[in-house]
DNA sequence: CTTGAAACATACCAAGTGGTCGGTTATTAT
DNA sequence: ATAATAACCGACCACTTGGTATGTTTCAAG
């Protein structure tokens, strides 16, 4: 890797971290810099402007970051079971400044939907995919689910209540309410079953 | 009421709306001063600062309204029907803005809960009492009710699901993910009866 | 060895931020 | 009528923000 290309890097990856844990408008570019140890001039010479850096690490960080995480869960042989297994060893590993800060994908969801229309996109984009994963993977078991359920419903319903229950674990700064709404996402999944 | 209140109300009301649309800290007080066609000087006659306005917005505004708005579903006869009705009511009955700017509990929770900690415990109060009022709803019809349940978690469940589809009508920009979700979330609901 | 572009650094800018402070009305009690 | 206080105004402040323009270094091709 070239060291423009290092630092390029260098700049999503801090500039990540501080989205994560400021949300994309509260991130200072001085702090961003100083953190990244470059000058002003380094960063737009890589970026047009704060934005295109934000849009740079939801592609180029986000998004790979959040398949990673997901598809291993849904490519198991159960589904079902890799999901519960996934939600609940998300809860165990789950180390203070994760519970602190949130999802990125559901953090910047909220921030900036209403904000900016790029973004607004880009996360719908990858809510979406995110969806279409989940349905594929209960389609490969469907004959073991119920038949009148909606997949595409129960994928929804299934992010929906992960983010909301992120988003009670930053308020209690705990994992206890975060971990029994994954019990109770987990007993719904399950239920699935017929 | 007197005059020196009905600015102090008209600045609650105005702010209320501000942090709604943009959040605490993107809300600005020049903007707001304007709304209110007050200035700087009455506005800091009634609120010390900034974050005091902000947990006056929430304690007078906020939780009222929110309270205001779930009591009547789960003081029916039915609490089950109470909050299915409660659930798809709002879907319909939903707005252009509100799909866009969310609950703003949910908004305040995200954005200032790992940010400032006055607003993170007001928050968690605030959770903590819609839950109470949740699970003495069930409790009230406990008998209905599938004995294994655990009506805590339950209600924690309901609250996380409810806030993550805000989340997802906000990226969406129209009601339809919500409202899937929401339908999920009956079917939910329906189910706890045995 | 020269040239030119890539890859930065630094100083600077206008605009906006929350907050302060001395002054001015309006209202009320004495 | 007078004094005092409540209620409000508006100029000002220090500071931070994203962004720009110019200058400097590195480095590889010709």
């Amino acid at each position: 890797m070239s060291d423009a290309e290092q630092t390029r890097q260098k700049i999503l990856a801090v500039a990540a971290d501080e989205i994560h844990q400021h949300g994309f408008q509260a991130t200072s570019l001085s702090t961003l810099l100083n953190r990244c140890g470059i000058s002003k001039g380094a960063l737009y010479y890589h970026f047009t402007n704060k934005l295109e850096l934000g849009y740079a690490v939801f592609e180029e960080n986000f998004v790979p970051m959040f398949l990673d995480t997901w598809q291993p869960a849904l490519s198991q042989d159960d589904p079902i079971e890799g999901l519960c297994e996934f939600f609940t060893s998300m809860c165990n590993e789950m180390n203070c400044s994760e519970v602190v800060c949130g999802c990125p994908l559901n953090n910047l969801c909220e921030e900036m939907a209403n904000v900016d229309e790029g973004f607004r996109l880009r996360i719908l984009s990858m809510q979406e995919k995110l969806n279409a994963l989940i349905v594929t993977a209960l389609e490969r078991v469907q004959g073991d689910l119920r038949p009148e359920l909606k997949l595409t419903q129960v994928a929804y319903f299934i992010v929906a209540t992960f983010h909301g229950s992120t988003s009670l674990s930053k308020s209690s700064r705990n994992k206890e309410l975060f971990q029994q709404v994954i019990a109770e996402l987990c007993l719904y999944i399950r239920s699935l079953k017929q």
